[in-house]
DNA sequence: TTTCAATAGTTGCGTTTACAAGTAAAAACG
DNA sequence: CGTTTTTACTTGTAAACGCAACTATTGAAA
């Protein structure tokens, strides 16, 4: 697709469309393992440490009855390890088994620089910094706007039948 | 959620939060519509030209029987139409009603404006006209970079069961 | 032509998803 | 303490998703 034709230039809809075929990039990548990107990004993440699931959600940026039953898969698959907490019996602790550590250690250096590196391909170090301040920013924006825009029936003079 | 407790502050994984988190506010600012963000940016879309299925397809970033489907249920609900091309009998050629041009005249001038304010609040013009620059070109290096990056099988020596 | 291939769109089907409801443990309250 | 509320996680359910199979039409090949 030549991107030039599309008359929606916003930036949310081109992040979007970025977004979409990075994560097609990778589920591909990552489909001989069974994963897709939600899983890669759980497996990397407990490489640093043992997670509760909780935790893994706001991580991962998951949703959490999705993480559970992903969660479910990958212990079947005998990747990662659930035990309930012992401090608090509501927590339950995930963290990797030795197949699911081997297998983070393994890619976990090439996955990030790949994709980082495609997306990022000729920029420049300047660019690329003020990239990534750019995309904290509107993450910020969006965590400290509290404020909806206004709904598209408080919007609406005259009701719109659902 | 603090976005600096984030160890993965990979520029893929940080447009994946923040188009996540625009997408809810969207799907909740067209519920009332009895729409999600796809069907809005259907809706738009076809204020500038009717389109046929493939077309729409394209150019809003939506999987083609997941549009089909979609069509259907807008069609039902009475914002668009589809007829066939007379001059090619394959192509199906989408327009909207009248009830959904008003509700697109509606909201369309409100919606983008919107939701890439609360996105770029307190950005430059220089800031902002960079960003969207560097975004483009992500979109770029995306689409002429045909070479995907290696899969996770032929990066792995010894092949992992699934 | 007749046949074969390509394109456009829809639908069948198994999987996944997200919301909401459910269970269970801990914390807060009085 | 007993009661209520909050927190942590799982599961029920209906809807949505995407791949692949299918129908129909057009284009290309021989």
């Amino acid at each position: 697709m030549d991107h030039t034709e599309l008359e929606d230039r916003s930036i949310p809809f081109l992040m979007h469309l970025i977004v979409g075929r990075v994560e097609n990039l990778v589920n591909a990548w990552a489909r001989p393992l069974g994963l897709k990107i939600e899983g890669v990004r759980v497996l990397f993440r407990l490489l640093a440490a043992d997670r509760t699931v909780n935790e893994l959600a706001r991580l991962t940026g998951v949703e959490l009855s999705t993480l559970s039953r992903l969660l479910t898969r990958m212990e079947g698959m005998d990747m990662i390890a659930r035990r309930r907490d012992t401090t608090d019996g509501r927590s339950v602790i995930v963290s990797l088994t030795e197949k699911g550590r081997a297998l983070a250690l393994r890619h976990q250096p090439v996955y990030f620089k790949d994709y980082e590196t495609v997306l990022m391909k000729g920029f420049s170090s300047t660019e690329a910094r003020q990239l990534r301040e750019l995309v904290v920013r509107m993450l910020d924006n969006l965590e400290n706007s509290e404020v909806h825009p206004r709904s598209a029936l408080e919007d609406t003079p005259n009701r719109i039948s659902a």
